[in-house]
DNA sequence: AAGCATATTAATCTTTCATTAATTCTTATT
DNA sequence: AATAAGAATTAATGAAAGATTAATATGCTT
């Protein structure tokens, strides 16, 4: 129904996922593409989406585990499936999970956005009132949805960038988050400039931070960044 | 919800029509089993239906047509194909025609009932939910049925766009509004001129509200708008 | 059909922000 | 200590988004 629809998809293979995203694209959906299951559960973490489309086949978290996650976190969330596994078992496994479609490769394009145009436009525009998401790091509160870092009742507001890196660091408070996560999660693409890039943002979260000694930004040489936070 | 929802058949096929109206029965639907299109138009009119399962290929009415008589009368009412008519022409129109699912005989019954199913699950309860009409934002008072703005006493009549925008980011207070869930909300579409004018109303709101500083506008670069109001 | 209120489009100007670049400072390795 | 790679910092740039004002179109009411 309306265009510019955001959906996200994860598939494992190259050819394929290259192939949809850019035909999906090239029809006005918005795509993301991840391409494993922990990069999925990411992006769902800190973008909207208003639809998955899931492989089952995948390393690491295959697609039917990550559909429990999906519909147990983001039950409004449609998610379908897109697979070679044609079994009847999987299909109806598919279905018990929840899934508002289980579509069978090799799928032909313009039916899967036939199908997903159908799905979308059955579904509810009621905007599903995000709840802010709040971190306390600190004596800052952090406030991922909308964009803003408080510290005693002073605000500062976030850019974009700013926001999704420190929501990024936050969810993995006082664990190293490697560049290299880092840079799929937020810049799709970890190369030598989104790294420069990277630099840059550390250096204003650092400074945004330093009102409180005891939140800050650690680097641990060659492998990435550490939000640590001293209890006490 | 998904139990005893009611289904129309609509298949000419005597052998495929009895064996599907039986499994369907079995599986606790509530199952009519119409044996061609004006069959099916009259009981439509008769009764009320969950969803209508649909052939293609029938005498007098065939399925198509009778779709877009359903759309038209019942726009609501989630139909479905099931054909052996599987070319992608007929697959496409088959959505075109606004079909929630097109499947292919010879379909596995369970998967069947599975696909019901997740249509029906789908299908939206609205809640009735009723929304505040009143608004303190600040000093000012904001009757959003009869599109008032008072402020002191002083009353400024706002239009049927202003008004609604501004319920909205109020319904919504210090919480971020994307673009797009107003454009979608208010203009019913997400496109580059209805962005623009969106614009045109966020100043003139701006406007009447700048009589009191603890309230305003706040913009999100890239994502959208937050009402923000400065407690104290 | 004229006149008014409102909404949309257009045109112009301003601001924001991610990136790139340039430079200095750190760390690890030999 | 010398060197190279990594990291931090600051500043510059250009494209996109936003704000504002004005002009046009749409639709009612009389």
């Amino acid at each position: 129904m309306d265009k510019n629809s955001r959906i996200l998809l994860v598939e494992d293979e190259e050819a394929l996922g290259y192939l949809l995203s850019e035909y999906l694209g090239m029809k006005s959906f918005t795509v993301h593409w991840a391409k494993n299951g922990n990069e999925a559960i990411g992006l769902l973490e800190r973008r909207e989406f208003d639809l998955v489309l899931l492989d089952v086949t995948m390393p690491v978290v295959d697609g039917f585990t990550l559909a429990k996650r999906i519909k147990e976190k983001y039950p409004e969330l449609p998610f379908l499936f897109l697979t070679a596994r044609s079994l009847k078992v999987d299909v109806l496994k598919g279905f018990s999970l929840g899934a508002v479609d289980y579509l069978k490769k090799p799928i032909d394009e313009e039916e899967l956005v036939a199908r997903i145009t159908a799905i979308l436009s059955r579904i509810q525009v009621i905007p599903p009132d995000k709840e802010p998401k709040r971190y306390l790091l600190g004596s800052y509160i952090f406030d991922a949805v909308n964009q803003k870092l408080v510290f005693e009742g002073e605000e500062t507001g976030l850019t974009s960038r700013e926001s999704e890196l420190l929501q990024l660091l936050a969810d993995n408070k006082n664990n190293l988050c490697s560049h290299r996560d880092i840079l799929i999660q937020l810049w799709g693409e970890n190369d030598y400039f989104n790294r420069k890039s990277l630099n840059v943002f550390i250096t204003r979260l650092r400074t945004y931070l330093k009102k409180d000694r005891k939140i800050r930004i650690e680097n641990v040489h060659g492998k990435g960044f550490i939000l640590s936070l001293q209890d006490n």
